[in-house]
DNA sequence: ATATGCGTTTGATCTCGATCAAGGAAGACC
DNA sequence: GGTCTTCCTTGATCGAGATCAAACGCATAT
């Protein structure tokens, strides 16, 4: 059923975390949610602490309840880049495989929502429809992953601060589920370093882009690291996508 | 069972494509490999012809069988990033989802074997392992698509031309099972253009790279646009990865 | 043989983002 | 208060790769 149709998980903040298994699938049987409310475990991480390293053997799959985390590769001399950010409802971990291929890494403080894999896995393999939500949730990953290669390959340095801004107020807005009538506004969790890697750039870069957005008046920074965006469809036009009438989502 | 593993599937070159479905899984049962044989049809494409745009439609999956495509993304003005290379044995196509998010361009002349969408889904739906196996095939190209980042947003042009003769000399020994002893050969399919594409550089770039690794006697460039690498080794070396002692696979 | 076309190579120059360097803002701690 | 530390900003300079331009090699066609 629904099979096609793309339907990422509503995000529910709630104490108790439905969210974790609610980013697994939105159409499951209420025996497996009460089979996974039983074996969860929270941890909290303190920001740039490192979560798992990669090659490490991660006996842990979850999701993210709260704050940012980045998977990222290091070359042996030190570069590193970041290819993945995980937000709020999304998925960490990789089912059926033994190890991480990358390092996961807390950006802000981070709560996780784990439980132990071979629990999962065997929960997995009683419920086909898990497996098949979780091969969706992975292309759209591959679907993003394609899209920042895009980003990384072509985009100039203005064209991709302003891409990863949509991208943050694109996220923001589904999470908190407003429609912004004139201009929106979301917080900046990460730093200039975080940018940085993520967008193949320099911190200098990174800075001077942000200030040249704000001198032109298409963002304005507030207070708690808040982003405004007086024109969203204005950032769409600096970020070399197509406009979309922007858009929202 | 042996869930965990990555069996990328071995590729069996044969006039009747059995590769089409061992690149699906290679622990199909019988009856599976019977009816995928049933439904089964081939198409040949030309150098340059888009087998499929981003955005349509595509009611066929299947497999590559000879020759080379690639999947890219192109922004409104015309640049243009490859996001993936389909070498043969290599899935094409999106089970469970409507559209295309890329274009698929045939790279050289390309025969690939495909079937039914609708059909391929129904087995699918039957046999849970196909689905299995599929998440397991998403997985790798995810890793893939993660590991290009690194290269496009952080290597020079340099390691990104030796990592791509790097990549394409393991595919090709992968596909032959041959192991080289002193130095190795390998058929570049795919133009300057395409390279440049691919690798987030200009023709120029990539051409002026490629004559300065032959100056220095890192690959010799032979007929039939073959390659020859005397010492992997120090190929390896140009290529900002890790050496792990030169090893081939 | 000459022409046409496409992919490739090479040279000259320019430019965007990296690098090097200094200073500013805000918090934590004594 | 002062002094860390960490993150951010801004300036000056440099350089890798882009851009512009010309020519070459090698097909196939005329």
């Amino acid at each position: 059923m629904a099979a096609g149709a793309t339907h990422r998980p509503v995000q529910t903040r709630c104490a108790d975390c439905p969210i974790r298994y609610r980013a697994v699938c939105s159409h499951c049987e209420a025996k497996d949610f009460e089979e996974l409310e039983r074996i969860k475990t929270y941890r909290t991480y303190a920001p740039g602490e490192t979560i798992a390293w990669a090659g490490e053997h991660m006996p842990l799959v979850g999701s993210v309840v709260d704050g940012v985390a980045m998977l990222s590769s290091t070359l042996p001399d030190g570069r590193r880049q970041m290819v993945g950010l995980l937000l709020p409802s999304d998925f960490v971990g990789r089912p059926g495989r033994a190890g991480l291929s990358f390092d996961v890494v807390a950006a802000t403080e981070i709560t996780l929502c784990m439980f132990n894999k071979s629990e999962f896995e065997r929960m997995v393999g009683r419920s086909p429809h898990i497996e098949h939500r979780l091969l969706e949730m992975t292309l759209d990953e591959l679907d993003a992953a394609r899209e920042w290669m895009l980003l990384l390959g072509r985009k100039t340095a203005r064209e991709k601060i302003a891409s990863l801004f949509v991208i943050m107020a694109r996220r923001d807005a589904e999470l908190h589920r407003h429609v912004p009538r004139d201009g929106l506004s979301f917080p900046l969790h990460i730093t200039r370093e975080a940018m940085a890697d993520y967008l193949g750039l320099t911190i200098e870069t990174v800075s001077r882009q942000i200030s040249a957005l704000r001198r032109q008046g298409l963002i304005e920074l507030g207070d708690n690291r808040m982003v405004h965006v007086p024109d969203f469809a204005k950032l769409i036009d600096q970020s070399g996508d197509d406009a979309d009438g922007g858009v929202l989502v």
